[in-house]
DNA sequence: ATTATCTATAGATCTATAGATAATGC
DNA sequence: ATTATCTATAGATCTATAGATAATGC
């Protein structure tokens, strides 16, 4: 929806244009998302973009961090997974909708995008590692939070393609279930001893 | 290195250009792999792709389709799982790298490339169902299969996207004795009764 | 007077095609 | 004569900017 700015306010142009952006880098990814179309979802001129972003680049890198972040602060740490799950997997269309959407559909290599994947990452990593009972390592915990975040992203990069996929088919909760089980395994059980 | 083909043989044409568009579709994505760089890459006139494939579209469902259709039926399939993580995990240049990279790396949602999707979804997804030995009932073990394919694939999109990133710097065998052993779970572990 | 918005367009892509040229097979 | 290759270009994008216009705050 996303709705017309009220007159001349750069503040609410300014957020109708995020809105948009968010929408639309989601469900598109950054390549096939036009400036033009952003600025017609949310109703402003083009130019105005530029204006307040600088460039299609930076808005980017600002829808796909903000939202991503917020969702990461926002609850205790052990409720992370179930969380993000929820987020990818529940098909509303409210902020917290797919969160991951922007980042995994936009194979885009500039520096700005590159650098917001790299502090994201990080910052997922680090939340996972520290429930990593089972490993052997602050190394190996990292490893496995990693592939936590791994996971999610590939779920987050499917959900869309395959809305008559299994996933798609299943009930939330025992997709959540499964996932649950297995990344405890992953993340508390003590792995080969090498 | 994909070399130029002899001259005026229609086939090394046909196959140079395959494999110069693995390597860009692999590395950047459909959206930001141009025809003319294909046909540089692959020692060829622009306009022979057109020639030899029809359109770009049709050039890419091939490209997604082929190779990860070939390691598919190309050993035992309990060894699928495996083989599929060395693929992606394999630093290499080999054909056999990175083997859904084009896939995973392109948001694109032109026909051909969604029913190349869907295609490949499920003939993994029934490759793991067989394997789901602690599904309830065969829409649990597709949904068991789903899981593990989807970790493939954020894999394959996290991997070149964070190389130093925690899986980048870890032994390959870790990180596959990890997730060999969480995706063992996934598909053998009896679920939550509802 | 300042700030937001709009118009118009530069300049750089990109896919795809039509039609000419060059190399091979007979 | 047939098939592969190349040249040149149409036509449709797309991001970004310069400069004009319109609305507000004083």
């Amino acid at each position: 929806m996303t709705a017309a700015p009220s007159a001349r306010s750069g503040d609410s142009t300014r957020s109708a244009l995020l809105a948009a952006a968010a929408d639309l880098f989601t469900e598109h990814g950054y390549d096939r998302t036009s400036v033009r179309a952003i600025a017609d979802r949310a109703g402003v001129n083009q130019a105005l973009l530029f204006r307040y972003f600088g460039s299609k680049d930076a808005l980017f890198a600002r829808v796909a961090a903000e939202r991503a972040l917020a969702v990461l602060h926002d609850g205790p740490p052990e409720e992370l997974l179930t969380r993000l799950l929820r987020s990818i997997l529940d098909g509303g269309d409210g902020p917290e909708r797919d969160l991951f959407g922007p980042v995994v559909r936009s194979a885009g290599t500039s520096e700005a995008a590159a650098a917001v994947r790299v502090e994201l990452a990080g910052a997922f990593t680090e939340a996972f590692a520290a429930q990593a009972a089972g490993a052997a390592d602050r190394a190996d915990a990292e490893l496995r939070a990693e592939l936590v975040l791994t996971w999610l992203l590939g779920l987050s990069l499917v959900q869309p393609l395959l809305p008559g996929g299994a996933v798609g088919r299943a009930d939330p909760d025992a997709v959540l279930d499964h996932v649950t089980r297995a990344a405890r395994t992953l993340l508390e059980t003590p792995g080969l001893s090498r």
